[in-house]
DNA sequence: CTACGACCTCAAGTATGGTTGAGGTCAATA
DNA sequence: TATTGACCTCAACCATACTTGAGGTCGTAG
């Protein structure tokens, strides 16, 4: 049994140090659906190796900024068994365009604040930063926007 | 006193109409000591228009990545009353820093995804987006990684 | 066969950033 | 002066992403 567990079949806690992920958070990520395991006759998990990439892709999601329930929804697209190669090939294609977002509305974040050390941030109607999109009124009661890119695009997460 | 207030003081529905911040919002910042006001004998909140460039100010942070609680610790060291140009430039060129920061782990995840493509993520030794910082055990308990940026540098949140 | 570490479930708690609603007061206008 | 929208407080609730703890079982090494 030794030798089939040590390389083949994985215990939550083997999991747990081998993806850096702690035992808790495997039986969170169970619970949202991001994860499955199979269970022994006792009701203890257990794990193909496959479960260490897919922990991998979920941790890239969420550092690229995708929230769990987004990142659930992109695997459950996928068919069931290991992620293939040719999957995570489509998927990070996919998080690359999001990601590209985040880090476009960074840097041009960083570019307005840039032009506005020279502004002082003065000006209410001229200012970039206080103007972010440029068609926001400054009336209008519904022009509130997010600023938590965590919807669909984020998390504040990562 | 209708020229008064139209000018100079501003009650709180004003400054959610000129901020685009909700009221709620405004009560919560000032639960949390990120901003203040003054009150009439009723007790009702007014402000000075210098309130509209803090609340500017705390919303760029955000966009940066800030926290609330570190917002209001670069806050808290500014000189009491309106920000002026002068703390402003000092506070976007600290920040500025932390952005770069997070621009930097974004395209280096970018990076690393597209050079992934190519390995399919499938080796875990080799891998740089299952090894982001090169000095991780595969082994070793305690190698858990904050994926959320927000302490002290972001908060996904976003 | 017994001990002990690893595992199980389920409920509750933590932190962030707000929003919502109840119950009641203010203030400007008709 | 009466009305009515704007405001007030305080408690509770929402979502995200986990962690912690209680109370109890599994499974393997000795």
């Amino acid at each position: 049994m030794t030798y089939l567990k040590s390389s083949q079949i994985l215990t939550v806690g083997e999991v747990a140090k081998r993806s850096g992920v702690p035992v808790s958070t495997l039986h969170f990520y169970e619970t949202k659906g991001l994860i499955e395991s199979s269970r022994t006759a006792g009701n203890q998990r257990r794990y193909t190796r496959s479960i260490l990439r897919r922990i991998a892709i979920i941790r890239i999601a969420q550092r690229a900024g995708l929230p769990l329930s987004v990142i659930k929804d992109y695997l459950d697209k996928l068919p069931d068994g290991p992620i293939k190669a040719k999957d995570w090939r489509e998927l990070s294609q996919e998080w690359r365009v999001i990601l590209d977002d985040r880090i476009t509305s960074l840097l041009q974040l960083r570019d307005q604040m840039e032009g506005c050390i020279g502004c002082g941030c003065l000006s209410l109607k001229e200012c970039p930063l206080r103007n972010p999109d440029d068609f926001l009124a400054e009336e209008g009661p519904g022009a509130r926007r997010l600023i938590n890119d965590r919807n669909e695009a984020r998390p504040g997460g990562s």
